[in-house]
DNA sequence: CTAGGGTTAG
């Protein structure tokens, strides 16, 4: 797996230490970074108005801390107040106390405060050990700064300390979530090779977990075995991850398979290995299944926690049993688990899919508030979208106006939602107007790929090609690069729009942008072929995509075969109605109807009904 | 002693 790591030489490994070691100090980061204000209000205003209980001596300041550094303050003020105190006290609570003060933080995911404390502990001359500066470097990779990581690691050696497995774990985990697994490669295979540390489970597990996120779970799989293989023993983590990976890539028969693997070996499954295999099967809707998982549970005295039934909701909310999303959360109510946000929003999705929206809002407006659950922004966004689909786009925009009188502000999502229902509508001109008002002029929208997707779909679809093609220039001249996502939105708009040859050209440009065609992208261009009654242009495309490795899917066959039909092909229809067959897709709805329209049909061809048999096989359907 | 890893929804 590391083959591409071991052909460089020691002298990369330095180079790219010392390129991220170039601002040695002890206090990064730069003056660019922001931090969070709340630190120096709370800390400088001696007259707190809102006291908090005192914890003056350092028996009681142990205990607190100790309980707080598992499960994170209630308030971010409260961890604050504390650490005021803590200043204050004579002597100076030792340096393993602030350390807890800082894990109390980072279980709050308040980085960003965390950095700033650590910060003043510089100023403070508080001394510090490997573990703050740990858990520093780590804030910092939360972050998404990893570069500023890098600079404090080069401060913890200034301060005498040896960074450990700890330190280089949290910045390999660093490197994967900033999308640079080769950095993180390198470091690993560099830190293994120079003996600078022995990477242990946790270690492992960080690339098992980065390497399957970003799919490549066999590299992932080879890593777990090569692990076992130097001593290192897998734990639940381990597999937990690799049962999730393998049921996110939909092979949930192999990830029950490592299941009844690792219990053989004595590593008890715990209720994230369970949440995850129960997603895996209700992705397949195998409620009985999911159901024997549940009791395999209950035996094994394995509760399950609001996690899993949120999946369970969540579940059968999208497949419209909403009796038994509702009949979970009167279970879990009863188990003791106290239904979310998470929760309630996955009901409310449910409803909306069912059309619902009523209802939707009831659960908000009615069940929430009496459990005393706080809606979010995507509880609103939700709503929105349901409100969107049913056409009631004003609606939609009521509650959009709503979001902030309720002390939330839309994200790009409730922005995107919107736009969708303009031009659902047919409202294309104020579409393009809320984008130009109210999206674009607003500094904290961060408008990605989605949105101009949605842009560009919605402008075709409502006829707007002139308007399109602009916009397609537009994103790329503020940055973004249009995917192959972006180019099948053109390219079948074009197609729609009655302007082929564009959309060949197009098309045809792919190469030259370093774009490979999807097996959408074909679909597309048969259909268009098939349109302008280019047969025989479809059947070669049919065969190109095969040669390049795009594997065809039910779409491909289906909209070929209609295409022999309306050429009377009915021999090349039988052809890839076996191939097809053999491949186990089936005909869809239009193209069934084709057929017995076709059959009932006063010209019938000898070849037509020679493929009666074969259509009309249950192997079809 | 403390620090790093795995599960839910667009």
């Amino acid at each position: 797996m590391m083959k591409k790591t071991n052909k460089l030489m020691p002298s990369s490994f330095l180079v790219s230490l010392s390129h991220s070691i170039t601002g040695i100090t002890c206090c990064p980061p730069p003056a660019s970074f922001q931090f969070h204000s709340h630190f120096l209000l709370f800390s400088t205003n001696k007259s707190n108005p809102n006291p908090k209980p005192h914890f003056p001596t350092h028996a009681n300041l142990q205990q607190l801390l100790l309980e707080k550094s598992k499960t994170g303050f209630d308030k971010l003020d409260d961890a604050l107040a504390v650490f005021d105190k803590m200043l204050h006290m004579k002597p100076l609570p030792s340096v393993y106390q602030f350390a807890q003060l800082l894990a109390a933080l980072v279980k709050m995911k308040q980085y960003s405060v965390a950095v700033s404390v650590f910060r003043d502990m510089c100023v403070q001359s508080i001394s510090l050990n490997i573990v703050t500066f740990n858990t520093i470097i780590n804030c910092f990779c939360h972050l998404n700064r990893v570069d500023y990581a890098f600079s404090l690691l080069a401060g913890t050696i200034k301060h005498g300390f040896v960074p450990n497995v700890v330190t280089y774990t949290t910045l390999i985990r660093g490197l994967i979530s900033q999308d640079n697994p080769a950095e993180a490669q390198l470091l690993f295979t560099n830190l293994v090779r120079f003996k600078v540390i022995q990477p242990d489970v946790v270690t492992y597990n960080t690339i098992i977990n980065g390497l399957s996120k970003r799919g490549h779970i066999s590299t992932a799989v080879m890593l777990f075995r090569y692990m076992e293989k130097k001593g290192c023993k897998p734990n639940t983590i381990t597999y937990s991850t690799l049962i999730d990976c393998l049921c996110k890539l939909r092979l949930v028969d192999q990830a029950l398979g490592l299941l009844h693997e690792m219990t053989k070996k004595g590593i008890t499954p715990n209720v994230i290995t369970y949440s995850s295999l129960i997603q895996g099967l209700c992705d397949f809707n195998r409620w009985q299944d999911v159901n024997q998982l549940l009791s395999e549970m209950n035996t094994r005295n394995i509760s399950p926690n609001v996690h899993t039934f949120n999946i369970l909701v969540d579940a059968y909310g999208k497949e419209g049993m909403i009796n038994d999303a509702e009949d979970v959360i009167e279970f879990m109510i009863q188990r003791g688990q106290h239904p979310d946000v998470v929760t309630y929003n996955a009901l409310m999705d449910g409803y909306c899919l069912r059309g619902e929206v009523d209802k939707a809002l009831a659960v908000l407006e009615t069940t929430m508030k009496r459990r005393g659950i706080v809606p979010n922004t995507r509880s609103y966004t939700i709503l929105i979208n349901g409100y969107c689909k049913k056409l009631k786009v004003d609606r939609a925009v009521d509650l959009f106006q709503q979001l902030p009188r309720e002390g939330l502000s839309p994200n790009i999502y409730t922005y995107t939602t919107i736009l969708q229902g303009y031009f659902l509508t047919g409202r294309h001109v104020e579409a393009q107007k809320f984008f130009k008002e109210k999206m674009m002029l607003n500094k904290g929208l961060k408008i990605g790929m989605v949105t101009c997707n949605t842009m560009l779909d919605g402008l075709f679809k409502n006829r707007c090609m002139d308007e399109a093609m602009s916009f397609f220039h537009l994103m790329q001249c503020n940055g973004l690069t249009p995917h192959i996502g972006s180019y099948n939105i053109m390219i079948n708009g074009l197609c729609k729009n009655g302007n082929f040859e564009k959309a060949k050209i197009m098309f045809e440009s792919l190469p030259s942008k370093d774009l490979l065609p999807n097996v959408r992208t074909y679909n597309i261009m048969i259909q268009g072929f098939l349109q302008e009654g280019l047969l025989d242009q479809a059947s070669e495309l049919f065969v190109g995509m095969k040669a390049n490795d795009c594997l065809p899917d039910d779409v491909t066959y289906n909209t070929l075969i209609r295409g022999c039909f309306h050429n009377k092909k009915y021999n090349e229809a039988g052809v890839l109605i076996d191939e097809m067959v053999s491949h186990r897709f089936s005909a869809d709805a239009s193209t069934a109807s084709l057929f017995l329209n076709l059959l009932e049909s006063k010209e019938q061809d000898q070849n037509l009904l020679a493929l009666r048999k074969r259509f009309l096989s249950p192997a079809c359907y």
